[in-house]
DNA sequence: AACGCTATTCGATAATGTCGAACGACGAAA
DNA sequence: TTTCGTCGTTCGACATTATCGAATAGCGTT
């Protein structure tokens, strides 16, 4: 891999993600201190970035955000992210169906994105939001993905990750977790038992593309005892229908 | 106005800004050719850019397109685009009372952006997108904003901006444009009449901050025919009511 | 009025981004 | 198979230019 990168644009780079990573108004001081650069040179890079719109001032207190060029740029991906359009009124239906949330994940250079999420009717709001990276180990989506992929993936993936436990569900050990791999498959579909929070479950189903490789997930949340005997049978059967429909619709032969 | 940008973020950002401007997916020569830069040089912004998520290569045809990154701070910007989160359900009744399409747009930086799209139930498709920039002299939101900026920002902003001839009702001289603006304060909303594209008709109202600025507006989409001289009171009242309680959600006092 | 804080400006210097040319990979045409 | 052409990528030399530290300006508080 070549290394010829440019740095003021990594620099750049670097401070647009500060404010997701710490604080959506950030000051010169701030961003300096937290980039180790001196204060003029991140001014330089500031002003360039807001001069096209990628960042924005306040003139109360002078401190910066991110600017509306960059909500252009985002929803113009949005928009050419294709599985996103197949995916959406066939997830309408199943959140019609279920009366749950239902997200759709996909998975981008070796990361899980949410990229689109539509709200059943209860008053529940689980912890995500469109953009968002969800991890691996303790999520439905994440093991669902996982579970299709290769051996070597899976490894370069959970060796990356910091396995970070959440609750006292979390599975935290690589083995344990890669023999858990080899149930959901067989089930062709991944559950989250209070792995990420306590009281939510999920159940989530992987979407393949037309090469039959795995590329997303959806998933059904819902606190932990709407989700009993009853119905969770009802919820597994929408959630892998409703993937392999994707999936067949992006290209899948299955 | 301090003019020490920073070239190489500059150039990035005209790519960047390229593919919505141009396609969605550009080859290196494509681009170069575009910005008359070299192609190593775009090479090496590409590269870096490519390495931080920005943008994307697709193995096929080699060709790039925008990354994930963008998605997610979008995403991360519009969710801190606070009049957004206060206008949705207002928003949402309003279309439900209506039974049309409602868009919601945001004056930032001299330029008008759609930040909020809420479709009726009617199966017509106007010409909008979330983030995509609008007109000022041609439709009912850059109309009843400007009818209440000052007579220095209408001048400043309608002399940077070409004031296209979309149909043969497109005002296209700012004399006409000024005197008009006078009679949408008056009224309290603006109008758009087949001024944009021939059978649409758009009411709009504007939204004001804590300190009595505009900033922006919120209006009716629909096909001429079904805002006659029955329901237009409806939807201009209903309009109006919502523009008013959006502005007293954030702080105005009216 | 003086102080502390921060954003902003400025000039010198060394670092680094840019260009043209060459290479390598791939596909089409002969 | 060979040849040609195209395009993405790499490389080295040079001059542009981004960087830093110091100085300035602006603001609010003591």
């Amino acid at each position: 891999m070549s290394e010829r990168l440019i740095q003021s644009i990594e620099r750049a780079a670097d401070i647009l993600e500060l404010f997701i990573s710490t604080s959506p108004e950030l000051s010169v001081k701030e961003i300096s201190q937290h980039l180790n650069l001196s204060k003029s040179t991140v001014h330089g890079i500031i002003k360039t970035l807001e001069h096209r719109g990628y960042l924005q001032q306040n003139p109360d207190d002078l401190k910066y955000k991110l600017g509306i060029k960059l909500f252009e740029l985002g929803n113009f991906v949005g928009k050419y992210l294709d599985i996103r359009g197949i995916a959406r009124p066939i997830i309408s239906n199943l959140v019609a169906e279920l009366n749950e949330t239902v997200h759709l994940v996909t998975l981008q250079r070796d990361e899980l994105v949410y990229v689109e999420k539509v709200e059943g009717p209860s008053a529940l709001t689980i912890y995500s939001h469109i953009g968002k990276r969800a991890p691996f180990h303790c999520t439905g989506v994440g093991k669902s993905i996982l579970a299709y992929l290769s051996e070597k993936e899976v490894d370069r993936i959970l060796s990356t990750v910091v396995l970070k436990s959440f609750t006292e569900f979390t599975m935290t050990d690589i083995q344990e977790i890669k023999e858990h791999l080899i149930s959901i498959r067989e089930q062709g579909f991944a559950t989250d038992d209070e792995e990420i929070e306590l009281g939510l479950k999920c159940v989530a189903a992987p979407i393949f593309n037309h090469q039959g490789n795995v590329i997303a997930s959806i998933s059904c949340a819902a606190p932990k005892m709407r989700l009993d005997e009853e119905r969770l049978p009802k919820v597994i059967e929408g959630i892998k229908a409703a993937a392999l429909e994707i999936s067949k619709n992006i290209g899948y032969k299955g």
